[in-house]
DNA sequence: TTGACATGCAACCATTTGGTTGCCTATTGT
DNA sequence: ACAATAGGCAACCAAATGGTTGCATGTCAA
């Protein structure tokens, strides 16, 4: 799970995603079009999501594909997002309560 | 949005959160009980909480009390984790079917 | 078969990060 | 008044991060 926040705290790996998101299997060269980096720091990027298992690869002739795996980013969600909305109405009205006694 | 990406990386950041929800509007020391930590990291790691706007805080008397803030967690869930999961069904089953087409 | 294309590997670099120590300031209880 | 308590500030440090360049390898097409 650590691993997935940190791949996620990036903006050009979460850019990665999106690309993966609006068309899924995509090549290396593909996933560097456009973008102001080099090709191997777009690799880079590419491996530590592989590592968080966000994204899956195979190889297919000279190309290596890249698949979006959404699975760990909805466990994000439903364990630990989650976690924080149960409640989340209570602890905002205790925050404002407590805001409040500051000005008596 | 990038801050809060950001400042979630971190697992100590996280488990802050973690005892903020267990019991919100805690000191500072508080905070630091148990930790294997020094005072003044724990102060880093809540400024950049602070920061990312996932927690409040207002000084009473010589003491600063920490209320988590859900609002941005929430935010992450609504408007990131649920992109991807419109759609997550239809990126399995295609991920599902390139990887059984490799074997062709 | 050989040149072009797609990717991999490794060394290197600057900046950021997560932590420390030492000292300073402000508030409170006795 | 003053010692103890709660927190703030700044300099410093090692390791991780995000990027680069240069070169090697594997595969396809003419």
């Amino acid at each position: 799970m650590d691993d997935v926040f940190k791949a996620l705290a990036d903006a050009s790996r979460r850019s990665l995603l999106d690309r993966l998101h609006a068309k899924n299997g995509q090549t290396l060269n593909e996933l560097c079009e456009g973008l102001a980096m080099t090709r191997q720091a777009v690799t880079k990027h590419l491996v530590i999501l592989e590592e968080a298992n966000l994204v899956t690869t195979y190889k297919q002739g000279r190309e290596k594909l890249h698949y979006l795996n959404p699975v760990p980013i909805h466990q994000i969600g439903e364990r630990w997002i989650k976690k924080f909305e149960r409640g989340k109405l209570t602890a905002l009205s205790e925050l404002k309560r407590q805001l409040e006694k500051r000005d008596e």
